[in-house]
DNA sequence: ACACAAGCGAAGTGATCGCTCCGTTTTAGC
DNA sequence: GCTAAAACGGAGCGATCACTTCGCTTGTGT
């Protein structure tokens, strides 16, 4: 099957789920047995858990055993291992977008971009999964596109607004808050057992005060290109 | 056998290599064959290249296969992969260690905590086996307590000259520059294929605009204690 | 030159992984 | 309640991993 099948539909943005898709999806997901939906939703709730604490790698047969099935059933559900963390990392996307559409809309303009990245950070740190699967599955996957462009042009807006405040300074790029999350998040990859959890916290405040217009010098290279987001493969 | 095997002769500092350590693994190495010590040289050159372009789970057979030699000869000379992996580690921590003194000793002041961090992550971006080492070794094996000390009390009298020059933020610690170094070279993980191979440096730029003094705001938690690094496990 | 310990690699071992086969059980429409 | 389709899970498959065995080869001290 190709990963985008061609639908008689008039053309919708190249990359972005097509509403055929979406609807077949969703009809196959609810027009299951009651107790294969049940299955479904306990497996993807395990999953989340375990994927959480030992990261992408962790097996297929452990995330089975904690949602109470077979392994079997695991996989009529999601046809690959590959399928199930695409399944978590939509909806998982879906609640970035929440948050930075928040941001944009509830916040205060200075303090925006602060609230997203913390946020942000947060939750990377306490879900080793969510993580790994940005590097694997997030930022590349073609299926992924039009999420990826929403969150790109949500950050791009929280960018503005700051520089406009005068609290973000002004080189500064939508482009550039997928990386300072991933470095802000970077703290809980190191492997001090007796650390304290929120010790992100530090090394977050220091990237955000290198964020501020104040003591500012020029940065080298640029930005990178939004297409590398947009269409990472192309 | 205990990781820390007691010797008659009178106590070293806890964590150390003791002398009759080093000196029974020169011999071993010195006492080998010809062919056998060429074979070990070429298995750890090619762990190196192997390691750097795939990571630490690069498979022992490939590594076997690009030193041009069997896979037992491989363990015949590391009793196991991570055998192997820390014989690399320990020169990796030398040459760490050669930086950071020459870093102090022949680095103005007021840039030597710059020089250091920008060196430290270009080795790291160039290296996926160093940068997965760091979180799996350098930080956390009791053998490896000494260097880390070494490399410790180095990174601290670099940030106090740089105190001292006024160009680093007073609240900034030795132990901060680890974490910062990961900070820096997360960039790397993104997996964006066209991307320019030097874009960490802006990341890195953003984070040496947040040590400066200038903009400095209140780092919420305090610096991680001192004996973390040093004996992680305790 | 020779004897023999040391070194060698092809072929295996057991463990674990993602994934599947197939006989049994459960659900849902009539 | 009955039946057919749908869903189930234990048991097994092939691939891959770190690591070992064993019969042959090679360097080395005399």
């Amino acid at each position: 099957m190709p990963p985008e099948p061609q639908s008689t539909a008039p053309a919708a943005p190249a990359g972005a789920l097509t509403l055929p898709d979406i609807a077949a999806t969703e009809e196959r997901v609810h027009n299951l047995r009651a107790d294969a939906q049940r299955n479904r939703e306990r497996i993807i709730a395990a999953a989340v858990e375990v994927f959480a604490e030992h990261g992408l790698e962790a097996s297929t047969a452990e995330i089975a055993e904690r949602a109470g099935v077979g392994e079997a059933t695991l996989f009529r559900r999601f046809a690959s291992k590959d399928d199930l963390i695409m399944a978590i990392v939509e909806t998982q996307m879906d609640e970035v977008i929440e948050l930075a559409a928040d941001c944009v809309e509830n916040s205060d303009p200075a303090d925006g971009v602060e609230r997203f990245l913390t946020e942000m950070v947060e939750h990377s740190v306490a879900d080793r999964g969510v993580l790994e699967a940005t590097k694997d599955a997030c930022m590349v996957k073609p299926e992924l596109q039009s999420r990826r462009r929403e969150i790109l042009n949500l950050m791009t807006e929280l960018v503005k607004r700051g520089q406009a405040a005068g609290t973000i300074r002004g080189d500064l790029t939508g482009q550039d808050l997928g990386f300072l999350i991933s470095a802000g998040a970077s703290a809980a990859g190191m492997p001090f057992p007796g650390i304290r959890a929120d010790i992100w916290k530090r090394y977050l405040g220091i990237i955000l005060d290198g964020l501020r217009p104040e003591g500012a010098t020029k940065l080298r290279p640029g930005p990178p290109a939004r297409r590398l987001f947009e269409d990472p493969a192309g």
